[in-house]
DNA sequence: ACATTTTCCCACTTTTACCCACTAAATTTC
DNA sequence: GAAATTTAGTGGGTAAAAGTGGGAAAATGT
């Protein structure tokens, strides 16, 4: 059975010379031992990585067995979802080094932003982070209701 | 009982001016003992190579030759299934050979790109691997919520 | 028998992992 | 509330591992 990790939080991280960042201490806790943990971390369509605790990975990958190869949308589906899949762990100092092809990623980036969700953790370059925000959270409201349909709204941004 | 391999990583790797590649460390420790495994070698359809442990082909001929008796089509898919097929190992230093037929694929390249799923590893040249991103990210969004249904829709590239 | 290809071996370079030491921040103690 | 102690985060030297290149012996084929 996969744990649930509950994970959350948004971390700013620093990425040193040697392309490692530290897990922050907060999602450390909610990981419980570390020390046998491995990680796969891959670079999806999207412009961020994520970050899979072992066993989520696993979880992912069965589903995606379920598909058959034999069908070409699924093949290339599957082949973009495995892109950049590496194996980490965490070192002495609870670090995460970045597999050199991933790194190009965050080039000439010294911070990254982590965003947690669940049992995912997604790493972020701030520029393309900040990004998300240029919506207007009026967008997002609108989203949600076109969504989730006919629940009562909620204002985003209480009138002041 | 056929091992699970559970190869996962992409991998970088340089051809030397003999044609020869090294098997990554990280791919050497997931197959465990090599110095009596073989492999096989093929060129498939899709602009890249594929090499199976040998327990791994032998599985996949296996499931092919079940239907072969039957059907004349499926004849002549075997048979081009084992078009291109060479049988490889590793030398004393872990590196493979590329046999002479398929470097053509691979010709004039310095560095390929491995990439280990499950129990076949792809190899790929870095161009033709580069184009499975030109395929825009919103297109893998879709396909992925085609594939497997009632993803939550997250906005990829937020409406502007 | 000769030329080409493959394999083995050794030496070298680069990268990674491990370790230790340090600074910064937070928390506790008196 | 200041000093002391613990916890969080950073940086880098170094030994070990990973990866590269090429000479030469062995094998292969014509």
């Amino acid at each position: 059975m996969i744990p649930h990790y509950g994970l959350i939080g948004e971390y700013e991280v620093s990425l040193d010379a040697k392309g490692r960042f530290r897990m922050p201490a907060g999602l450390l806790k909610k990981l419980g031992d570390t020390d046998h943990l491995q990680f796969v971390i891959r670079q999806g369509w999207d412009p961020h990585l994520t970050l899979y605790p072992r066993p989520v990975w696993e979880k992912e990958i069965e589903a995606l067995n379920q598909r058959s190869e034999l069908d070409p949308r699924v093949k290339q589906y599957a082949q973009a979802f495995w892109r950049g899949a590496n194996e980490v762990s965490l070192d002495s100092a609870d670090r995460i080094q970045l597999p050199k092809r991933l790194q190009t990623y965050a080039s000439q980036v010294s911070k990254l932003i982590l965003t947690a969700r669940e049992d995912k953790i997604e790493i972020w370059t701030e520029t393309e982070y900040d990004k998300l925000l240029e919506v207007p959270a009026e967008d997002y409201a609108a989203l949600g209701r076109e969504l989730f349909g006919n629940l009562p709204a909620y204002p985003v941004n209480p009138p002041a």
